[in-house]
DNA sequence: TTTATTTCCGTGCACGGTAACGGAAATAAT
DNA sequence: ATTATTTCCGTTACCGTGCACGGAAATAAA
């Protein structure tokens, strides 16, 4: 560990009786070293214990490297702009590193927007790419793309099934639907619960909140077997039929309390939620948007599951510099993060 | 923010018609330089927006900074041993930087052994310290002597009321206490709870279970002023009379279910509650340890509030490493971080 | 053997900043 | 006016790597 003088490059030039030209190259296996010269440093790096200064050889070369960043565009109060926030935690720590970050947009409703955006990221030349993939074909094509030209990608959010991605940075899709039953009910049996979805654009082929559904459904066949889970749908553009939907469940069945949603959006439903307060009523949602957090505050939304896509970000741009800088690979390939549980107690540290 | 091209010493040189020489003495204002010449360089350096090169300013001067950390005695199992993990995670991103850490143990019974280590930080010669204090006047002494070598210092976990250190990182307690209240009784009323305390040594004169405890108590008076709230005090080294002490209390107040305890012992009670099984019961506790995650996964505890000692440390080291090298100020001086609720089903990933 | 090619390797500058050294210009002392 | 001091500033030699350039040595072709 500890060393008393620094071994440079040129204690093994003069160690092997080659010139720090020749070492070099070899430390970059590129080429043009005969093989007894080669042998003859790796053994002398090895004895010595070198190891390259990180600082001379950045400095030398002067790289500054480019990561891409490839989300969905980040209205104010989305989910996205959550993600968004966690490039510039990322620049904090890896921009001393000469690694800077640029942003491209798509639209999420629209393949052919994705498709632009790709090409307007291979066009900048990054060194690094990190992908939020809601189309997963197109996806595959893209990242097909990126090995050609040898540039590392990393993933967040969700994952497509293809290999080739340097890492991945998500939730537990599944368990956090487990984790958000158990926070609905309080671990106790419940007659019954609501469901209130957005129905998507059949475009879109990654839909994270399936699994969610699924990790829901078994937790509530294991505890509460004899529940009843209604299912609606809302336009999340038209306030007025969200009204409409949520009063025409609920006349139809009283008796039911609990409302739950697996997407970021539960904050639409806090008009309705405020018109028709309920003291024993769980709402249970997803993702700490601002929105979310406010409905959290003012006790209409009992708890929040997040998942910090900022954290997800950081950590997927700090995987590719550190790739980039260094060709070391992430410890875990797949990484699934903690998910949070927020409460009207806890969110304002946050 | 997007700046195409580096601004370097030399244009700055250039442009004040001055030499890289005098811009460097007006960089580190070690004098000998005119007021005019100074005004000249300062509004050059504005003007251009001129931004040091950390690599080569590192690789010049060759300087390895330490960070010194002053923690008790990291028994495997324990809660400092979660702090001392995020000296590992401090290494990967600022290590790079040419900062090393060293760490410094005492024993968070023996106020001798605390000034001990102060005396060895000292004649380590750190350029920061981080400071995790347990003995109030002796921390107060300590940092009188930090200000007078000029060493800046951050604190973790709690904080001094003296002034004078750069940050400080660590949890809410009064509010991890009312979350911790919530969590216990599910916001429900409840007849009765029981706290299990240990008994501290009078010389260590910093406890943050106070201020927890009071938060705790607060929720309580407010959502079940009727609730009578128990105190017993066990010894965390006889686990004979941790039993004894339990069933005493449990057969003279058989109506009581929840138990609390306000610091990261409560993997102390597992052997008790899986005797006395009673799925009705809630158990709540703080840190996660691995006993405690262990005791959360099989039930025994039913919720754990985290507030990641790990993540302070790191932080915390962070924070100095920033003001070491580029002399900037952290955006807050007292950082409250995010307490963490953990359940069995989102505990496997932490 | 001479000439043309490869193969291999040393030299030297660049990267941006640090700080010691010494000297010119300005001021003070004689 | 001359000398002694300050005050101020430019020059220069590093720090450890990366890499282009050109040339010596070894090999192949003539």
């Amino acid at each position: 560990m500890a060393q008393n003088e620094k071994i440079t490059i040129l204690d093994i030039a003069r160690r092997t009786g080659l010139s720090k030209g020749t070492v070099d190259r070899v430390l970059h296996n590129r080429g043009e070293v005969s093989r007894r010269s080669y042998d003859k440093v790796m053994a002398a790096i090895e004895e010595l214990g070198y190891e390259p200064n990180v600082y001379a050889s950045l400095l030398a070369k002067g790289q500054h490297h480019l990561v891409a960043v490839l989300i969905p565009a980040h209205e104010p109060g989305t989910f996205w702009e959550l993600a968004a926030g966690g490039i510039e935690k990322a620049a904090e720590s890896v921009g001393t590193l000469g690694v800077r970050m640029q942003h491209f947009e798509y639209d999420q409703y629209d393949i052919e927007s994705f498709r632009a955006a790709c090409a307007r990221v291979l066009e900048a030349g990054p060194s690094g790419v990190v992908i939020a993939p809601l189309f997963q074909e197109e996806t595959d094509l893209f990242a097909a793309q990126l090995r050609e030209h040898g540039i590392p990608f990393a993933y967040i959010d969700s994952k497509p099934e293809t290999d080739g991605y340097l890492a991945y940075f998500g939730m537990p899709l599944y368990k956090s639907g487990y984790l958000c039953a158990d926070q609905l009910t309080g671990g106790f049996a419940v007659p019954s619960a609501l469901i209130v979805r957005i129905r998507r654009d059949r475009n879109q082929q990654s839909d994270p909140t399936i699994n969610r559904r699924a990790g829901f459904v078994d937790y509530m066949l294991e505890h509460s077997p004899d529940c009843i889970l209604g299912n609606v749908f809302i336009d999340p553009n038209d306030p007025d039929s969200i009204e409409g939907t949520l009063d025409a469940w609920f006349r139809e069945h009283p008796g039911t309390r609990h409302i739950v949603m697996f997407n970021s959006r539960i904050h639409l439903l806090v008009p309705w939620l405020q018109r028709h307060p309920d003291s024993q009523r769980r709402v249970v949602g997803f993702d700490n948007l601002k929105a979310n957090m406010d409905a959290l505050r003012d006790g209409t939304v009992s708890c929040l599951i997040a998942q910090h896509p900022d954290e997800q970000m950081r950590l997927a741009i700090e995987a590719l510099a550190e790739y980039i800088l260094r060709r070391k690979l992430p410890q875990k390939k797949d990484n699934f993060m903690h998910m949070d549980i927020l409460t009207r107690y806890n969110v304002d540290y946050y």
